[in-house]
DNA sequence: ACCTGAACACCGTTCAAGT
DNA sequence: ACCTGAACACCGTTCAAGT
């Protein structure tokens, strides 16, 4: 979480206050930073150092600056995080008919299809997203998500969901199992490829170092057993799998339990 | 995230690395603190002020002790987190016949039923959890997880997802869908009532609050007819609702697809 | 309008020293 | 064996001051 709120504070979210107004009037030449600059730094910051090494006098540093100037553009670290959180959700390319008119949406567009494709397309790019961006998830947990891209994202989470033929008041729950599970599988997904780049080692390679660590350890037979059933290929085939049949098992839930 | 890590650091976990020996050698008297002495006021602690609010200051300042005693029992902030972590999966209850023989765990047993019912009983248990305690969703992000208990729990459910009749290559992904969707599921209850306690309101009072300051923005239309759509109720009922009928889409994709 | 510097109140942790 | 105190290298943020 943001280390910024050391005693609770009424945590208004950026998306809820107004935004510092754009600087630069007349046609004066910008002088240095501006609010996109600040923000693609902290993410190019983010993905390399992670959460946990960003600082708002690492980014300042990283701006060539001095540690005071970004609050000139920001009003604090969660806010600017907040920011930074949704330009990541912009990345979600969406299909194409699902985008309502959204003030700020930055979303690619992506081709129609039905829905069971529109709704596998859509998590697989959710997921993609969580793991080119781990620090994603802990954000996504710290704050509102509702930036113009987050809420772009689930208006065409939902019309896909619409076109399920499950009635109104099960989309919530038919939502909820589909992207909680993307979320999570996302989020291990993508610590598991950080933890492998601050190690130096493949994914392969990674895997089967764990998995040998526990080898002496019999708590851990039957999830041996069950790993070694799921057959073989790389740790990213295996988890292509994975990740393909929880969705058909998602999907064969809801036409199962659609007509009632 | 624990902001012990500035640098990245070599990341070994608790459950990897010998524990400091116990204390009170012979039959002296216990001298003050003690490890499970430590573990109790950190659970005290972050279930009272929260991730962000918890310091090993704070800790020891609770403790009625100087900043570094907390050290001689601990290894570092981390390695606490986990212990905490494992402590609070422990409040797990586990189908009583799934409980294998793993040393430390703590768990309390529940009765026994048809796999269905034991999947209820264990997504509903784990969400409850994760609600009681908000900071135990972070902190499985962050570590590894694989404490006693935290073994003890998987091993439960994937002994009763065994029952399911899906084949072994296929309980990966079942097992997923369905707790990855309650992590998820129990991490936005959880803030979301942690956010209730700090601002001094019911779920129903916050709820309201939100969706009427939402009431102009026409992005969130959609929502609001879905939102409508789902009937009324108080929040904690449409939240039951919507769980249970989560669960339900998933065990009908699992009894679905299990035939294939 | 935009940026700086010093300062405040915090962190986790090391290390030498006390009893 | 257990606990303390001072110190180090960090934080986010305030505030008065510079240009």
């Amino acid at each position: 979480m943001a280390t910024g709120s050391r005693t609770v504070r009424p945590r208004s979210s950026v998306w809820l206050s107004e935004r510092k107004a754009p600087r630069r009037k007349g046609d004066q030449q910008p002088v240095g930073l501006d609010h996109v600059k600040i923000v693609a730094a902290t993410m190019r910051l983010l993905d390399a150092e992670g959460l946990a090494g960003f600082s708002m006098r690492r980014l300042a540093a990283e701006l060539g600056v001095t540690a005071m100037s970004v609050y000139w553009y920001v009003e604090t670290k969660d806010h600017l995080l907040e920011l930074a959180l949704d330009a990541a959700m912009g990345e979600i390319a969406l299909p194409v008919e699902t985008v309502g008119p959204v003030e700020g949406c930055e979303h690619t567009l992506a081709e129609p299809r039905d829905w069971r494709e529109q709704l596998r397309q859509l998590a697989s790019e959710y997921r993609r997203v969580l793991v080119r961006h781990p620090w994603l998830s802990p954000l996504m947990g710290e704050y509102l998500n509702i930036g113009p891209n987050a809420v772009a994202f689930n208006n065409a989470a939902q019309a896909v969901m619409l076109n399920s033929g499950l009635p109104d008041d099960k989309l919530p729950s038919a939502l909820a199992l589909v992207y909680q599970f993307v979320y999570g599988f996302g989020t291990i997904e993508g610590r598991f490829a950080a933890r492998c780049r601050a190690a130096g080692l493949s994914q392969d390679e990674l895997f089967h170092e764990m998995v040998s660590s526990l080898e002496d350890r019999p708590e851990f037979d039957e999830s041996r057993r069950i790993m070694e059933a799921r057959g073989g290929g790389t740790v990213e085939q295996m988890r292509e799998r994975d990740f393909a049949f929880a969705l058909d098992l998602a999907i064969a839930g809801i036409e199962a339990l659609r007509g009632r």
